[in-house]
DNA sequence: ATGCCGCGCCCTGCGCGA
């Protein structure tokens, strides 16, 4: 079972490099962020047209989450339990037995933004939201942009970045809190890299990047975790996303 | 210190991203 997330940085601007990848990479299943696309819009039969079923949940302009996979996707929420938001960041759905959420945290822009609160408290509700989907199916994944860089090891200048968003302590201790609800960060050893690089500055040449896409995974598929990587390759695509994919393999079902 | 780039949608400049 392969599992993928990408912040494709506008779904209509990368849906060919999406259809070449989807046949290159041969994902089960897909997370998608800033899609950027109304429902309405939503190029279904691009998807269809490679084996994959959509659900999806997108707004004009920003933001926007979907899921791809190869087989029906039921049981799809949009949102989070408890938190009243009008951005669409968040989206689950259950396939092949796995309980899958695509999931795009706010950025928080700076840490005396009005923006970088909304941040905190949208973790917090995704840690509780978290707590109940365990609690309902451990065979969790949670996939996408945390916009949180764990460690310092995944900032390619922590000292630059000491503070400021998407290192701050509050943001680190919002996802240290969501691992302890029971998840794996499964590009933690091994296949561990920069999942962003700045479009500006020709940053991605330079390898300054910094880990801030992730898939984490409930015990029984922690358990099974075969491998996983960034896919670089994806990021040094004529006009790429500035994110790359992240891509794990798990033996699923287990046995 | 700022912009460096790229995206969307219209204020084709500006907000936003990370």
């Amino acid at each position: 079972m392969k599992i993928a997330t990408w912040n494709v940085n506008s779904l209509r601007v990368r849906l060919a490099q999406l259809e070449e990848w989807l046949r290159r990479a041969e994902p089960d299943v897909l997370c998608l962020q800033e899609t950027k696309v109304q429902d309405a819009d939503f190029p279904v039969e691009a998807f269809a047209a490679q084996g994959y079923q959509v659900a999806f949940h997108g707004q004009p302009t920003y933001n926007g989450v979907a899921i791809a996979a190869r087989g029906p996707l039921t049981d799809i929420t949009r949102g989070l339990v408890g938190l009243e938001d009008d951005q669409c960041r968040a989206l689950a759905a259950t396939f092949a037995g796995l309980r899958v959420a695509s999931l795009y945290v706010p950025n928080g822009t700076a840490v005396d933004s009005p923006r970088y609160p909304y941040k905190l408290g949208w973790l917090e509700a995704l840690r509780a939201q978290s707590r109940q989907w365990l609690d309902r199916n451990p065979a969790l994944v949670l996939a996408g942009d945390f916009n949180i860089a764990p460690e310092d090891r995944d900032v390619y200048d922590p000292s630059a970045w000491e503070g400021s968003v998407l290192v701050s302590a509050p943001e680190r201790a919002a996802f240290a809190a969501l691992i302890a609800e029971g998840l794996a960060d499964a590009l933690a050893g091994e296949g561990r890299d920069y999942s962003w690089w700045d479009y500006r500055a020709a940053a991605f040449r330079r390898n300054q990047g910094l880990r801030i896409d992730h898939i984490l995974l409930g015990p029984p598929l922690a358990a099974n975790f075969v491998r996983g990587a960034v896919d670089r390759a994806a990021r040094a695509h004529p006009r790429p996303s500035d994110h790359a994919p992240v891509v794990i393999e798990v033996a699923w079902p287990p046995g």
